[in-house]
RNA sequence: GGGUAGGUGGCAGAGUGGCUAAAUGCACGAGCCUGUAAAGCUCGCGACUAACGUCUACGAAGGUUCGAAUCCUUCCCUGCCCA
């Protein structure tokens, strides 16, 4: 795993870092716009590349059930199958043992598990919302899985709790999560002494890759890392199972560091306080990625603390339901006040909507739920996130970090 | 001219004596969304009030009744059919 910090921060722990890969080199702090289903949604390769997108994230769990991992194999892996040749990093569907409790929707106060799914310390028993049909994951499958897409940075299955959540309970999703952590890496470990991946990326045409290093030297997938695997730190929020947790992860020992089980419900102060507390015991050689965060203020904050990676459904799903994310703060576009603006969603931005396009023609566009309105704002929102992200590297590659944040914030005044 | 069906909130459309400021849908307005079961969800939507609440409302006027959008009388209007 090659990791190389390139800057750090005069006053904050932020820093501009680049990350390699078998798809290519990433820059961070870096942004990952969300694919869940192989795409992200309304935007193509093309758009997204042009906004600046270094990497993507898909979702195993979505992939398994459809297409299934055995046709995206046949298509020649995920890169092949939707034809994005810079890395992927994929999420095991840790995430989704949260998000598909039944109870997660109806009640706040809940701590256990319910109906659509079962965990057990052997894995998760699924009912897909799609089919009904019943899946068992592993963390041994869901690796394998991982390989069979060619992804680049494989995260674990993991148990992602609610909050609030009880002590106990989690503690014990804290200690599966580990465990699981353990036997993914276990399994990634047995494959690759199998050469398993390896003949797969090359059946996918990974013979053809190049990376290059710093000294420009080409990269072949026998010199480089083919694929990564990611720990996840869990513990809710009670900082000595946050701390037992990351003892043993990094004891474990992973190419990177994942701070999961964030923004999911707890307020903002909770946030920050694990995020920092996570950090000041994570090896500072590794990427560090902070899992679904988050808001532009949310980003900016943990970078200063020295997180590397976010990803974040965010601009895209608030652009399709007709919030933009601006310079000048989160602006609900779809609302009356933009009736006559005939101006741009944002001065400042050059993305092709903010050149082409008025708040008022988008608002109508959404009036008359015209696609091509969920798309504009999808793009724009995309942009906005990755032009933040290039400013954030620029502002601390020149050690301004401090100002730009300052600025940011000044002019970034609702939320 | 004769017959017939009907006139309900911005629109469509329920409701045929009290539980009705009036179902439901649309439109409109606002809020929400953090490793995507999400082009989604929630709330509001007669007027006045910060609110308790008060007032005005189911074509119009009058009447029956403790009580009417709902029953009766007259009038006005609209659709359709026949001449």
């Amino acid at each position: 795993m090659k990791f190389t910090i390139k800057q750090n921060d005069k006053d904050s722990n932020a820093r501009v870092s680049e990350l390699d890969t078998l798809h290519g080199k990433i820059e961070t702090p870096c942004f990952m716009p969300v694919g869940t289903q192989a795409t992200v949604r309304t935007l193509s390769n093309r758009e997204l590349v042009e906004a600046g997108a270094q990497i993507i994230l898909g979702n195993t769990y979505h992939l398994y059930i459809r297409p299934g991992i055995d046709l995206i194999e046949k298509a020649g892996g995920l890169h092949k199958f939707m034809n994005w040749n810079k890395p992927i990093l994929t999420d095991s569907g840790g995430y989704q043992v949260f998000s598909l409790q039944e109870s997660s929707y109806r009640r706040k106060d809940y701590v256990t598990p319910a109906p659509m799914q079962k965990i057990s310390d052997e894995g998760v028993k699924f009912k897909a919302p799609i089919d009904g049909r019943e899946y068992f994951f592993t963390p041994e499958e869901i690796i394998k899985a991982q390989v069979g897409l060619g992804s680049d940075i494989m995260m674990p299955l993991d148990e992602c709790v609610k909050y609030p959540c009880e002590y106990d309970y989690a503690k014990k999703a804290m200690l599966r999560s580990v465990d699981w952590a353990r036997r993914s890496k276990e399994e990634f470990n047995r494959l690759q002494a199998t050469g398993y991946p390896v003949k797969l990326l090359r059946a996918n045409g990974a013979s053809k890759l190049q990376v290059k290093d710093k000294s420009n030297q080409i990269l072949k997938p026998e010199t480089c890392d083919l694929q990564l695997v990611f720990g996840i730190i869990q513990g809710s929020t009670y900082l000595d199972l946050r701390e037992e947790c990351l003892n043993k992860i990094v004891d474990i020992g992973f190419d990177g560091y994942a701070v999961g089980g964030l923004s999911v419900g707890e307020p903002k102060e909770e946030l920050l306080r694990i995020a920092s507390y996570s950090l000041e015991h994570l090896p500072r050689d590794k990427p560090r990625y902070m899992m679904g965060v988050g808001t532009p203020l949310d980003i900016i904050d943990a970078v200063s603390l020295g997180y590397d990676m976010f990803d974040c459904i965010i601009p895209t799903r608030h652009g399709r339901n007709g919030t933009a994310y601006t310079w000048d703060g989160k602006k609900v576009i779809k609302n009356a006040e933009f009736k006559e603006d005939f101006s741009p969603i944002d001065e400042n931005c050059n993305c092709y909507v903010c050149k082409t396009y008025s708040r008022a023609y988008i608002r109508h566009l959404f009036n008359t739920r015209e696609i091509l309105g969920l798309k504009l704002l999808s793009l724009h929102n995309i942009h906005f996130y990755l032009q933040l992200m290039a400013q954030i590297r620029k502002a601390i590659k020149k050690n301004r970090f401090s100002d730009f944040k300052e600025t940011f914030i000044e002019k970034y005044n609702n939320e």
